[in-house]
DNA sequence: CAGAGAAAAATTTGATCATATTGTCTAGGG
DNA sequence: CCCTAGACAATATGATCAAATTTTTCTCTG
């Protein structure tokens, strides 16, 4: 699982502090981000009251949170479902992470500590490993953590907060992706990223996530024209 | 972005149909677009359940997604106000708003028919009887339209919702900004933006978009340093 | 009499509320 | 100055109502 709440005290008590919304939309997030949910499947609230052991109430909002951010999709009909992602909103996705992600990895080059280029380093080594072992679920939260761990570093709350939303936006169909072709040939360019980081390359680095970011959306563009 | 109801029947009887939360939420966006809830101000759920005269879930239900959107904030300590900007998140949010508003504003140009463009100069002209008039009010209302109308033809879902995001984060302090200094020295290059439109010429629009919103942001900024 | 299609019943699902519970802030006593 | 009661506000529950979908039933035609 991921890592939730850092507990400041190290004994019991912890588990009732975060509302239960806020679990809630983590842990409905956290499906859509790593394709438990299909894109175009119909969600229903009972069915996540029930699968996630929670009241209506915090299911219900967390869903208001998540249709507001892009991840889920209300029908005019008042039906909840993952939105599918058709080839013309992928374009603007395109357009949007570009502008975005490559500006959050050159402010957070300029800020970013050599430890916290270590834990990058340590992190895309995970990666490698899931790709080759072929475990889709591991290389959809590891590519993850690596974008969102560096642009952390950027110290733009917007600007992030924008980028999250992309991801869960795209979230679904790259999971669609993986499914189709397996982990195989998916390149990244995440070691250039790094270098870049390590020379405080500004420049490199937002180039580096550029390509990243077209690389895998050409991966999913090529998936969907043929659905 | 609204599909709201596509009524079968043109009669009456529509005032019940769109869900409450809908309404709450479209109610409060306004409240903070157009300034009536002031940077820094408290929000508190059952205020809100009083004056706008529903029930506690829906309105709980708005306060989730408006803070998802980023046009509240909840603090810690599970209590919800307005943000207050400070200067660094203006940056931010010029940069963003210069990344996607421009763009947008070129593909509408690209799309636009002569008639909407009519409209938009309607709107503008409204506008500038706001102005001489100093109803801080009409400015702004009149000003978004301007903006979002013109958005609209661009024909970017994801785009034009992520510069919804955008207008609500800047709209408190906008209007700090016309309470402060009325609304006399507001210029504007939506004639700009018009002439642009009239010639299909995309750069030029988004040019002068980005003019506007630099004169714009610059305003804000001047009022933030001061205080 | 078989089958297409419409009407109606049943079921599923979403929306809302009243209320109980839990957590947070505040003011006064130690 | 710290601590604790109590007032206040947010959170969460489960029940109830309404809308929508699905299934069933019925009728009318070929």
């Amino acid at each position: 699982m991921s890592v939730l709440y850092s507990s400041p005290m190290p004994l019991a008590a912890a588990s009732s502090n975060p509302p239960l919304h806020q679990l809630a939309y983590e842990k409905i997030r956290d499906m859509i981000l790593y394709g438990d949910l299909a894109p175009g499947q119909p969600i229903t609230i009972h069915g996540l009251v029930s699968s996630l052991g929670l009241g209506m109430t915090p299911v219900r909002e967390a869903i208001r949170r998540l249709t507001a951010e892009g991840a889920l999709q209300s029908t005019d009909t008042r039906r909840v479902l993952v939105p599918m992602l058709h080839v013309r909103q992928l374009d603007e996705l395109s357009h949007l992470r570009l502008a975005i992600e490559p500006h959050l990895a050159g402010l957070a080059a300029e800020r970013i500590s050599p430890e916290a280029i270590d834990g990058l380093e340590a992190i895309d080594k995970g990666l490698d490993d899931a790709i080759e072992a072929g475990d889709v679920q591991s290389y959809l939260r590891l590519n993850y953590a690596f974008h969102r761990t560096l642009y952390a570093h950027s110290d733009s709350e917007i600007a992030l907060s924008m980028a999250d939303a992309l991801w869960l936006r795209a979230g679904p169909s790259l999971r669609v992706v993986c499914g189709r072709y397996g982990t195989l040939n998916l390149p990244d360019m995440h070691e250039e990223t790094i270098a870049a980081l390590r020379k405080r390359d500004a420049d490199a680095a937002a180039s580096a996530i550029a390509a990243d970011i077209r690389q895998g959306h050409s991966q999913i563009r090529r998936s969907l024209s043929e659905a």
